[in-house]
DNA sequence: ACAAATTTTTAGATTAGTCTAAAATTTACT
DNA sequence: AGTAAATTTTAGACTAATCTAAAAATTTGT
């Protein structure tokens, strides 16, 4: 369904353009988030999971993307993006991020309501578009989860931080991003009084489940279980 | 194609929730456009030119749309809104203006670049980014082309203005709008120095063909022939 | 090493939106 | 009023994206 809108995004197709569409761009995308997690191969499975549809779909999305030489893919051997397919999942990438600082910054979304519409918004084509985006945005490095942007080139820095469950009691932290995205972490991490830029530290391991007793800014101390202390990402300081 | 994407729009459909995908939202839109040119029910021919469909594909359509009660039709006797319809087109016509407006005041585009991006941005589906948006912009009355905004329950002013085309020698005017809205004809006008709230003073009117000499602003006279003169709207002034 | 379990692909259908060609209906004209 | 022209609808086909069920390939475990 849904033809009649964005598929034969003709645009300046001098000589190679990639014509994306919305389906294909959430397929890379996704491809491109599961190797960043791994140097292997990704399975068709994991990509099935990740767009909710069923391994037979994603098979047939694979050979088609493969023609189109967005993956190098062979049959039961599971997929990898090609550069050009990185570039066109990092392009959809920079859409999303800056579409979120947008929400959060100028529209005053809460940082727990803006991925879903990000979602949307990430697939509007114009160059010029996320060009000026990212102007009046004064051309921000990090989305509100600390995520960082993709440049106008398609290169994002590889940042290398800690998970808090895996630093060490009396040390001091600055929280500098989450790994899970879920509305209901979010909300409980705000809750907790956390957010980008918090010091953190550490009074309290426990032994037994590794749940930390934390100090946020100058505030009381908090519990935190060891689950949620996986999911934030911390720079030691100092 | 592009299944999925956005059609099992599913949100909180309790009871009563229409679910009309990106191109039923056109086809709604467009008919909603055509109405306000006449009190008569619209022709398929007409709906599939602004489509930029076949007819048979018009028809089709208009089943669809008639059996969700978006639309009255009988067949060969043209097709009409509903309630619900009209509502449906209201809304994506203020988020079409609103993003307009946004494109234009906030990201610097001129008003010749922004229709086709908001043609795409009309369909991001969210009350809360609408709301949002609306306020962010305080809540503007008319688009960079000085069409009206409908407000948030789907109720859009009528405005009456004359085409330039209609007013006599001698006369004062306010540039209010323009009825052609082809990035060439908008680029013209803001050539001619013409924009929304200019004041125009026609100086004189050529038996001939109509063509008009015209004093904008402070500025010298310049000359307008009438087919530009027929698309923009203007109110006398004093 | 080989059978069982798991994963992946293929085959065949389905849906939304489109098309062309042919049939039906309405409108226009003598 | 009756026919020709124009418009609209139907019939049948196509594409992108999906699904289920069955077949094929790979991985796992003894
Ligand atoms: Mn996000
Ligand atoms: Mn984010
Ligand atoms: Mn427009
Ligand atoms: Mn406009």
């Amino acid at each position: 369904m849904e033809t009649h809108q964005r598929t034969p995004k003709k645009k300046s197709n001098y000589k190679i353009m990639q014509i994306t569409s919305f389906t294909e761009e959430n397929y890379l995308k996704i491809i491109y988030k599961l190797s960043a997690e791994t140097d292997a191969d990704i399975s068709t499975n994991a990509v099935a999971e990740l767009t909710q549809t069923k391994a037979a779909s994603v098979s047939d999305m694979l050979r088609k993307l493969s023609e189109k030489h967005l993956v190098n893919y062979q049959k039961y051997q599971g997929v990898r993006l090609t550069e050009a397919g990185e570039q066109v999942a990092l392009k959809v990438i920079r859409k999303h991020r800056l579409w979120e600082v947008f929400l959060v910054e100028k529209l005053g979304f809460n940082w727990d309501e803006v991925h879903d519409i990000a979602e949307q918004l990430e697939h509007i084509d114009s160059e010029e578009l996320v060009e000026k985006l990212d102007e009046f945005l004064e051309h921000p490095k990090f989305d509100p989860h600390g995520d960082p942007i993709p440049d106008p080139n398609g290169r994002m820095p590889k940042l290398t931080y800690q998970n808090l469950s895996e630093v060490k009691q009396g040390e001091r932290v600055l929280m500098m991003g989450v790994s899970e995205h879920s509305s209901a972490f979010l909300q409980y991490v705000a809750k907790l009084g956390i957010s980008l830029g918090s010091e953190l530290y550490i009074l309290e391991i426990n032994d037994f489940d590794k749940s930390l007793s934390v100090q946020i800014a100058q505030a009381n101390p908090q519990f935190m279980s060891h689950e949620v202390a996986k999911n934030l990402l911390v720079k030691v300081v100092k």
